[in-house]
DNA sequence: TCGCTAATGTACGAACTGGTACGTTAGTTA
DNA sequence: TAACTAACGTACCAGTTCGTACATTAGCGA
């Protein structure tokens, strides 16, 4: 916020976190590929060097890219506490959340569709990855149960479907907006339209639930 | 098939078709700035040199790849006929097709996202796209219709957003499958759980639509 | 205040990669 | 059958891009 240009300032956290924040752009916007470890130095306040230094190289930056990723997501599906939720309501409040989080971090989804054109060969060198995402799907599976237990819903659903479900829904919204304004000449991420998809999702899922 | 090696033959047609087809996998696999257009030529009977004789470059050779790919879905679209099927049925149906479509065609889901990665630039470009996909949401607009008209549907739903409802599922679960699989550990195209999720989509679908 | 090391900057190289200049051959046509 | 053109092959270039060798400085601890 505050550098001083001209001046050779050492502050390591600060370099590699810029570092990081550009370079999660860059591969977001063109790629594993297509990011040049030229063009995120010159986006930093340092230079390439830095990178090597700090990263090793192309493929640990987007290592630690990833992991950052990750890690905000985490941050934000804490703040849901849907105990207190009948679970009709539980369950389109969660729904509710992952479409919020997708329109608001479309970097994140990107980086989650180049990681699957590599077919996902650099999410198990990220720690931690797995249970973070499992705790997401067992919150769903306690709302689940309740309503279960309370003869709502119907009793064949798995909670991983019901998340795939959610996400497929999300996900295409923020990752194909191109290609659907394109051919149809609808802007999927329209603010005017926003609360339409938003309602919409919620009565998808609890339909599907509803026995 | 059957050309002979080491022999130089004339055969334009082929040639190109061969570019062509060796080019949407590479595109597909590796993305667009991926793709090595030396790899592509290795991967063909012929040389680097036809491919900036027949495509002029490395974009040309893109641009009739992604022309091609859709001209196939639209083939495929085709066979469907809905007309004699109850609405909920017909639905079903169109879901269904996607569904396959979907599966089928593992490059084409690629192409998608690697055209939205570069925000649709190069579709403006494809002739007739537009026209051809609008033609597949009216097919199910005239399904809607007639669902409405006997009473069995809400009227508050609009054919653009069932079709991206269907979309959103069938995508997603070829899409992300790896990193869906990495995460969770379950195979969104494990051919034991291929039904399941086919019917569910119908189900979530159609409970959707039905008033 | 004087080293000592983490942190940073500069310059450069080797390999890659899209694209092209130029020569050659197959098949058609006058 | 001779000439002409579409189709094809070879060799190469120029720009790019990841990575590194080497020089330099900031700030901390003795």
């Amino acid at each position: 916020m505050s550098a001083p240009v001209g001046e050779r300032r050492r502050d390591a956290e600060r370099t590699r976190a810029e570092i990081v924040w550009v370079a999660t752009d860059e591969f977001a916007e063109r790629g594993y590929s297509g990011a040049r470890v030229d063009e995120i130095a010159a986006r930093t306040r340092t230079t390439k060097r830095m990178i090597y230094y700090y990263f090793g190289g192309k493929e640990g930056l987007y290592l630690a890219v990833l992991e950052r990723a990750y890690s905000e997501i985490r941050a934000a599906e804490r703040t849901v506490d849907v105990d207190h939720l009948e679970p009709a309501a539980a369950v389109r409040r969660l729904a509710e959340v992952t479409f919020d989080h997708h329109e608001a971090h479309p970097a994140f989804i990107k980086l989650v569709g180049v990681e699957n054109a590599q077919h996902a060969k650099h999410m198990g060198h990220v720690a931690g990855l797995v249970d973070l995402n499992s705790s997401a799907v067992a919150l769903l599976r306690n709302v689940l149960e309740r309503g279960r237990a309370e003869g709502l819903f119907r009793d064949d659903v798995d909670a991983l479907d019901v998340h795939m479900m959610i996400s497929s829904f999300c996900f295409f919204r923020v990752a194909n907006r191109h290609t659907f304004g394109a051919l149809f000449d609808r802007d999927l991420l329209d603010p005017a339209r926003r609360d339409h998809y938003r309602t919409m999702l919620g009565d998808l899922v609890t339909g599907y639930l509803k026995r």
